[in-house]
DNA sequence: CTAAAATACTACATAATGCAACAAATAATA
DNA sequence: TATTATTTGTTGCATTATGTAGTATTTTAG
């Protein structure tokens, strides 16, 4: 009897139930994007010291809803959006992301201060910028401050340490009390995903504490994101979104998603 | 008998069946994109730490997706060009300076920690390292950290603080205080001018002082200097000349500066 | 052109990985 | 506390990947 129960049991459990999340489940996205975006399954397992069917079966549920792709001996993160190295993940959305680069910059104006954070929409945006002149600019994405730096008489300040291989970032408590010297008229973000309930996201707690550190540091908070990520599951919350000023992405969001950012108070900014 | 169906299955699966997503076929993507698109079988096989037949294998699966295209030898990412140095060609010297650079780069081996200070000779041996694996690189310079950032699996440690606007390099108390942490193999430093009575000397008295400290702080000091520098008349000397194991310039210097590196027991090499 | 070296391919044995079922441990709930 | 739901670890077996050795091919040097 209990025998045949359980049975039903995983009967029930493989083939029809949608998992729900999974601390583990975020902590091996997380080790994941630490990883930049592809690990194998056994240094997963080493990392988080659990069995590698432990993370079979979470890798498994991932799958299903779609975050992950599973490969022999290993996973990825699926989507285009969280590939292998820094310059790949350049070259992703590009068209959408220098639009998405163009409308925030035309929102900063020239002698501005601002926060930038690290991520390939936001390498688009120290592009946009190269034309502005006197920027206050303060960083901990190497991209961002080679871009910015040695230009226009911007002063740029870069957050020191050791540079993150999978996209040169400089992050841990060194760079939060770098930072927090700073008070800026901007922050300038980009979120990994986004949905009504959690508001912005990210793939890790690093990132997610500079960003909400920056935004409580800002006078006015710019959100970029392509529409690849609306709706998108990803781990770890930024934050209030109330403290978002603007959204700015290619295509209008959801109506989930629309609705929320009007009770954020945060303006959707759309890209023509 | 089992004889007979493991020879069927490898029948199958090497000339019928479609290759599985492989997570080390992701591996050798990613290795390839690091080492800038291309790379030999032997290179990626020392790097994955797996047998060149392992490399073969996987690659023969990944060039009938036509993701690599194979070489004998080696293989490169199809259709895809990788990005080069720019706005270093409008310097003074390039072909020089690039030249010393490759002698710098073979003086140092992969694995090797080393200081790298600010310079446009420093950015082309940056240049150079750029398939060197496995570094440790202390630097103030943003073209140095962003260069070697996210390759190869070095680690890069970039002194933060207010970057310089003419040069992009981070000075000041913060960053001496951070390059003295590091103990490193190889301190890699360039110099505004050379003579036999003072050694090499710099323009700006931070850089010397910056330059003195990583001299003291590793174990073999390389100096780096096109014919240009020679006999040159410039403010401030580095320091003690005898720290420099190493002057690596495209011409053989004057007779004096010659006789004078005999006595700093520096050596001089010459690039052909 | 020829010989030597380096690189590539094949076959097979071994090792690693994936999968399913079940048992044990942990957490949640009444 | 007892019960149930959930997660985790383990075992046995099927599948896939890897290393090795032998051989063929291509490249390089002379």
């Amino acid at each position: 009897m209990i025998l045949a129960l359980k049975t039903f049991h995983s009967l029930m459990y493989n083939d029809f139930m949608k998992p729900q999340p999974n601390h583990r489940q975020q902590e091996i996205l997380e080790v994941l994007h630490r990883a930049g975006g592809s690990a194998r399954i056994h240094s997963i397992a080493q990392t988080l010291e659990v069995s590698e069917e432990t993370v079979r079966r979470n890798l498994k549920h991932l799958a299903e809803v779609g975050a992950v792709e599973k490969l022999h001996g290993g996973v990825r993160i699926s989507g285009n959006e969280e590939e292998t190295s820094f310059q790949q993940r350049l070259g992703e959305h590009p068209e959408a992301k220098k639009r998405i680069a163009c409308k925030v910059a035309q929102i900063i104006p020239n002698g501005s201060s601002l926060f930038l954070d690290i991520g390939s929409t936001t390498a688009f945006i120290a592009d946009a910028l190269r034309d502005h002149q006197n920027l206050l600019v303060v960083t901990n994405s190497i991209a961002v401050a080679y871009k910015l730096a040695t230009r226009n008489n911007n002063r740029v300040f870069m957050a020191g340490g050791e540079l993150r291989s999978h996209d040169g970032g400089a992050f841990g408590a060194d760079a939060m009390g770098f930072a927090d010297n700073f008070q800026t008229d901007f922050a300038v973000l980009s979120a990994a995903g986004i949905n009504a309930t959690n508001g912005f996201m990210l793939f890790d707690l690093e990132e997610a504490r500079f960003s909400r550190l920056i935004m409580s540091k800002s006078a006015t908070c710019i959100m970029a994101a392509d529409a690849s990520k609306f709706n998108r599951v990803v781990p770890i919350t930024i934050g209030d979104p109330s403290l978002v000023d603007y959204l700015v992405c290619e295509t209008p969001p959801p109506d989930d998603i629309t609705s929320a950012c009007e009770s954020w108070a945060t303006e959707i900014v759309i890209t023509n």
